[in-house]
DNA sequence: CTAGCTTTTACATTTTTTTTACAACTTGTC
DNA sequence: GACAAGTTGTAAAAAAAATGTAAAAGCTAG
């Protein structure tokens, strides 16, 4: 259960999205909660699921810090704690278990979800500073 | 089997659902209100079965405790009881007392009703935080 | 009043989330 | 390159939250 009354971070999905993200290892169901990697369920709690959905929803975009934070903890979360960090941890090692990195760290920004495609190789990108994501 | 003609909550059974569920080792007759397990006849109380019918009538999803909560004991329920476990802990015991488990839960969201088949194993299912279970 | 059903209470247990304390890494400057 | 300052990664512990449970208390139709 969602605590009380909280809306959940889930709504951030901007309105014209798709339900559902899709690539060729990783399927996810924004509106079921359901999570897929090379078929295998991924097994998330609340938090990781808001946190991949919020990126997976920015595919390609990179999401700052303080957004993830503002979303998906609310306004007051401090900047000093590891929180985020953490939760990025855990995501990115169950996504590892049957899968390929997707999650990759903007130094000083944030974090950005790259589309994966099986056809290709990982190309790596560019480690820039300045985006605008809406807040 | 549910006792002398009481009104059931039964009426937020989906309209187009059909009338029984089935599956390998239960049978649930919403109608008639009778449930068996692997043949045997399954005694439930009014709201074990209301419960039981809320799950199984929604196979294979999540239905959130609110929902739960909201249909079977109306608007008001408190989230600080322990109401609704109860029920779900001597619900799930009746059935375990001639079949397997079919009531899963999913923390931080609810309870979830999975079908059940003889034929293979049983598989596990992600603890996503995000479902949207119409009101 | 009684029997059966339901809810509450009071903890126990489990699961998730956050914090802590460092290690490791980036970046800019000498 | 070496350093300093700032940022991110990590394991482990602590805290918080959610669920499980037994037993008692409360209700209600007969």
């Amino acid at each position: 259960m969602i605590p009380k009354g909280e809306t959940m971070a889930i709504e951030t999905i901007p309105a014209l999205m798709k339900q559902v993200y899709r690539d060729d290892q990783l399927e996810i169901d924004f509106v079921r909660g359901q999570a897929l990697v090379q078929g295998n369920q991924l097994v998330l709690t609340r938090k990781e699921f808001e946190l991949l959905a919020m990126l997976a929803a920015n595919e390609g975009e990179i999401v700052p810090r303080e957004v993830l934070m503002k979303r998906i903890w609310g306004y007051s979360m401090e900047i000093r704690t590891r929180t985020l960090d953490v939760h990025v941890r855990r995501l990115r090692r169950k996504i590892m278990e049957f899968g390929q990195p997707c999650i990759e760290t903007v130094f000083g920004v944030g974090y950005r979800f790259q589309r994966f495609r099986a056809d290709r190789q990982r190309q790596s990108y560019s480690n820039v500073a300045c985006v605008a994501v809406p807040a």
